[in-house]
DNA sequence: CTTCTTGTTACTGA
DNA sequence: ATCAGTAACAAGAA
């Protein structure tokens, strides 16, 4: 699912596309995907802006535009960004494996057109991604009910033990996945960060040892910034802008591989629900 | 047919 | 006040 190495390999694919160029026009297919304002209004007051910036807040890709509006996107559990440029086509050769050739199709729930031709694809098989339009004050507001970027500078070993000792009794799974407290980890990457610093998910924060929680900490960034190198997992329906897979899946450790062995002491790993989430776990090399 | 999948919010009950 | 669990959103795969 898009987490935040999903959104920022995103992220860093469009700002090279998108900034500069003015919207000329939208096709909504799911008027519902547009959650603050009709899809009428939402298209009025989009087209004709230009886009200025390509931002990350968590798992939210932010688009920046003149006059102090921003689009918020969320891609939720299925949706993708498909980037199509017209300029790459004309000239002869190959679009990318996977490219855009074959949208819109059934799951397109929009379409952002730009002013040089360029097309921006929303897919989304289950429908729970949205687009909100909001002006800076609305950005500062969710940003404040959000927990720290991990792979930014303040977020530090102090800050995250201070972040975690606030909520005692919660189990360690239900607390990395809580924005509200550390912005961007999901379920794959919550599962993977607990396996690289060898704690079970389960515990709770209350017994985890200062030691840990350092070890944790290390293990949250070095994680994010590996699988943003491979521009992220893709499990099932996740895609890069240009169509393409994420390479991370053949380096997760225990996500989707209940059942099978453990690469460091080949263990089974189990799988059981926690914070309402399959959580999987090396039971040996866990503890 | 049932069960499972997950990001997020709302709700319930301990 | 805190926390865990579940339903809802929605649609498809197994």
């Amino acid at each position: 699912m898009p987490e935040l190495p999903e959104v920022e390999t995103l992220r860093r694919e469009l700002a090279d596309r998108l900034p500069g160029r003015k919207i000329s026009q939208i096709s909504l297919f799911w008027p519902k995907v547009v959650r603050s304002s009709s899809s009428a209004t939402f298209r009025r007051k989009l087209i004709g802006q230009k886009i200025i910036g390509v931002h990350r807040r968590a798992k939210i890709l932010i688009l920046e535009l003149d006059k102090q509006q921003n689009v918020l996107i969320h891609l939720k559990m299925t949706g993708q960004l498909i980037f199509s440029s017209q300029k790459e086509l004309i000239g002869g050769g190959h679009p990318p494996v996977g490219g855009a050739d074959n949208l819109p199709n059934k799951f397109t729930r929009a379409i952002i057109f730009l002013d040089n031709d360029d097309r921006l694809f929303f897919n989304d098989l289950r429908k729970f991604g949205w687009f909100r339009l909001v002006d800076n004050q609305k950005i500062r507001e969710v940003d404040e009910q959000l927990g720290p970027e991990p792979l930014e500078k303040n977020f530090t070993k102090q800050r995250f033990a201070e972040i975690l000792r606030r909520r005692p009794k919660r189990t360690l799974k239900a607390v990395l996945l809580d924005q509200k407290l550390i912005a961007g980890l999901g379920n794959i990457y919550a599962d993977e960060s607990c396996f690289a610093a060898q704690i079970l998910p389960g515990r709770r924060i209350e017994s985890l040892k200062n030691k840990e929680l350092t070890i944790l900490y290390q293990s949250i960034i070095t994680i994010l910034r590996r699988a943003i190198r491979a521009g992220g997992t893709s499990t099932r329906d996740y895609r890069r802008s240009n169509g393409q897979k994420g390479n991370f899946l053949t380096q997760l450790q225990v996500y989707g591989r209940a059942g099978q062995a453990c690469l460091i002491c080949e263990k089974t790993i189990h799988k059981i629900k926690l914070a309402g989430r399959g959580t999987h776990f090396c039971p040996r090399c866990q503890k």
